[in-house]
DNA sequence: GAATGGTAAACAAACGTTTGCGCATCAAAA
DNA sequence: TTTTGATGCGCAAACGTTTGTTTACCATTC
C-alpha cells in the first residue's frame, strides 16, 4: 500500500540502492540521477521507513526514557516536564527520538528496560530513577547499554550520570538561613531511600555543624514526595517543644505543603517561621510570599543528560563521564532576606 | 552480538518458526518443546527484536503524541503532565509504547508527523496540539492515519476528538460568579487563535446575555498561556474605567498570574475581587486564597484519547468518534462562596 | 497393506532498507 | 591500442522477525 523505495527506484528507473543513496547524500550518485530521483520521491510522496533503517543499520536514533515507578508522583512534580523540556532539546538537535516508559501493571525497572532497549526500540536510555537499585546496574553494564543516570548512583557503580552538588546545595541554603539569626532549623525531606533526599539532608547537617550549631533529629522529617507530605511534614515539626524558626524543604513541591501548614496554624511566613525551597519551580516565584529556593537548574540537568547519551552512543569507547550542574539561591521573600544584596 | 531467535533454535534444536510461534504462546507447539524453548530463551537471555518485529508485522504497537510548537509554554502548564499521565495508563494497559514529537528546529506539524507515523515508527498519533490548521488534518485523512485530537477541530473536519464542553462549562462559571452577585465580570483568555480559548469566550458571553447582562469587550483580554500572561491580563482589565469585581481565567496558570497581579495592586481575593480559574491543577488547591475552578478532568482527557486512538488502530473500520469529558465546578475560596452548600 | 487424517515442526518468502563489492563506461595516460 | 583510474550505478546479502504452506511422522481406518 504505501510507496516504498522499490516504488520510486523502479519509477525513476534507477535501483533501489540508488535512491537509498540519493537519500543519503552519497557524492557517487551524478546530480542529474539525484534530481530526478529527488522529483520522484515529492511526487509519490515517499518516505523511509523508519523500522526498516533501524533495522538494517542497527540502530534505532531513539532514546528512551525510563520513568520512576511512582510515576504519579513523578508527574505531578514540575520537575518531570523542565527535565523533559532539556532532553528533547537535545535530542531533537541532534536527531534522536524519544521514547517514554513508565511503569504500570507491575512491571519492575529492569523489565521495563528490556522492554525498551533489548528490543532494539532505542539506542540507549536516561534513567530518571533516582533510587537506583544495583540489579538494574547490572543489567546496563552486562548488555553495554548506554546510559546516563540523573541523580548519583548510591553505590560506586561505573555508569554516566548528571547531577547537582546537592550536599553543597544544602549546605549553602542552610548557611543562608544561619546567616539570617536561626538558630533552629528544621528539614523536611522525601523518601529517605532517595539518594537526593540524603545528600541533602547530610549538607543541612554538616552546615548545622560547621556552625557550631546541634543537629537535631525531631528537627529534621522524611515525608512522600508530595505536597501533602510536606504538609504533614510541617506539622509534624512545628508540634516539636522548641519550634524550629526555619525551614528547609529538600522540593518545592514539599515547600508548598509545608507553607500552607504554616499558614493554617497561623504561623506568619517570613516573620514566624522562614523557609527555603529546592528546584525554583515556576510556581515558586508566584508563591505568597514568593519562594526563596535552590535553583538545581533542572533544564541543563536534562540537557546534559541528553548530551552525554548521544555522545556515549556515538562513541562507544568512552569511559563513563559524570557531570556536576551549579546551583544559585534563589533570593525572594520566605526566607525573610529582605534585602538580598547584603548577603 | 545480541542473541537472536536463530540462537535460540539452534540451539534448541528446532527451527526460528517454531521458537517465533513458542513466543506467541501458538497452540501448534507441542508442551514439550515449549518447555524447552523456553528455557533456552532464559539460558540465553533472549529478548525479541521489537524492530524486526514490527517490520514483518507492519505495525509497532506504538502510539505518538504530537506536541504542540510552543513547547516551553505547553511543557510548563500542568496541563501537559497530567494529560500524559492519563495517555500512559491506557497505553501501557494495552501494551503501546510512547512516542513523544516536539518541534523545536522549524519542523512543522506535517513534517514531524510525517516522520512518525509515515515512516511507520507509530501506529497513530495523539495531537495535543489545539490550533489545528486543515492541511495537518488533510494529511492525516489522505493517508488514513489513526488519530484523536485532544480538543475540538476548528472546522468539521471528520477526525475523532475528545473535548470538554467548553462553552458549557465556561457558562457553568459565569453563572456561578452571577449567582453571587457579580454584575462585571471580566474575562482572561489565551490566544484568540486556539479554539479552546474562543469557546470559553463564547461561554461566558452567553452565560452574561442569559442573565440579561450586557458583555463589555473592555472586560475581555487575551495573552499568553503563561502565569505572565494572567498578570498583564489582569492588569488590563483592572485598569479600566468601571473594574470588574469577578474574574473568570480560562486557564488556572492565567489565575495564577492574574491573582499576582491583583495582590500586587492591594486588591484583596475574594473580597474585592473573586477569581475562578480553569483546569484545577494540584497547585489551584494550594493558592492563597485556594482558587475555584473548574476542573476539566485532564487525566480521563487523556485516557479517554488514548483508547479512542488504540480502538481506531485496532479496528480501522470504525468511523470516527467524538467524547466530551464532563467538567465540574471546584468551589473554593477565591470566588467568595465561603458555603459552597448553599448554591 | 494401502489410504486417510491429525499433529508437530520445518521451509521459505516476505517486510523495506543499507552497503560492500563488482561491473560497465569513458577519458586520459602510456 | 592497451592500460589505468575515475565515475556512476546495479547486485545481492544482510538485518531479525512472522506466517502461509509443505513435509514428516505416526496412528487409525478400511
Amino acid at each position: 500500500m504505501a510507496v516504498n523505495i522499490k516504488d520510486v527506484a523502479m519509477r525513476a528507473g534507477v535501483s533501489p540502492s540508488t535512491v537509498s543513496r540519493v537519500i543519503a547524500n552519497n557524492p557517487r550518485i551524478s546530480a542529474e540521477t539525484r534530481e530526478r530521483v529527488r522529483a520522484i520521491m515529492k511526487e509519490l510522496n515517499y518516505h523511509p521507513n523508519a523500522i526498516a533503517r533501524s533495522l538494517v543499520r542497527q540502530s534505532s536514533q531513539a532514546i528512551g526514557l525510563l520513568i520512576p515507578n511512582t510515576i504519579e508522583q513523578f508527574f505531578l512534580n514540575p520537575f518531570f516536564p523542565e527535565v523533559l523540556r532539556g532532553i528533547t532539546q537535545v535530542a531533537q538537535h541532534a536527531g534522536y527520538d524519544l521514547f517514554l516508559s513508565t511503569a504500570l501493571h507491575g512491571l519492575n525497572d529492569i523489565e521495563r528496560l528490556e522492554q525498551m532497549v533489548r528490543s532494539k526500540r532505542v539506542d540507549g536510555v536516561i534513567l530518571l530513577t533516582s533510587r537506583v537499585e544495583d540489579p538494574l546496574l547490572t543489567v546496563l553494564q552486562e548488555n553495554h547499554i548506554p546510559a546516563v543516570l540523573i541523580g548519583r548512583p548510591a553505590s560506586s557503580a561505573t555508569i554516566s550520570w548528571v547531577n547537582n552538588d546537592n550536599k553543597k546545595a544544602a549546605y549553602d541554603a542552610t548557611t543562608h538561613l544561619l546567616k539570617l539569626g536561626h538558630k533552629r532549623i528544621g528539614f523536611i525531606g522525601g523518601s529517605t531511600e532517595l539518594v537526593v533526599t540524603m545528600d541533602r539532608l547530610s549538607g543541612y547537617a554538616t552546615a548545622l555543624q560547621d556552625a557550631g550549631g546541634a543537629f537535631d533529629p525531631r528537627l529534621v522529617t522524611s515525608e512522600e514526595f508530595l505536597e501533602e507530605g510536606g504538609y504533614i511534614g510541617m506539622m509534624r515539626l512545628l508540634a516539636t517543644p522548641e519550634r524550629p524558626s526555619a525551614i528547609i524543604a529538600s522540593d518545592d513541591v514539599l515547600a508548598f505543603g509545608a507553607m500552607r501548614a504554616a499558614g493554617e496554624l497561623g504561623h506568619r511566613i517570613p516573620d514566624d517561621l522562614a523557609i527555603v525551597g529546592f528546584n525554583d519551580i515556576p510556581l515558586a516565584k508566584l508563591a505568597n510570599p514568593p519562594m526563596t529556593t535552590m535553583n538545581v537548574h533542572i533544564y541543563e540537568l536534562g540537557q546534559e543528560s541528553a548530551k552525554m547519551l548521544i555522545e556515549q552512543i556515538e562513541w562507544p569507547a568512552t569511559d563513563p563521564r559524570e557531570h556536576l550542574v551549579p546551583h544559585t539561591l534563589v533570593v525572594r521573600r520566605s526566607c525573610g532576606a529582605w534585602n538580598p544584596l547584603v548577603l
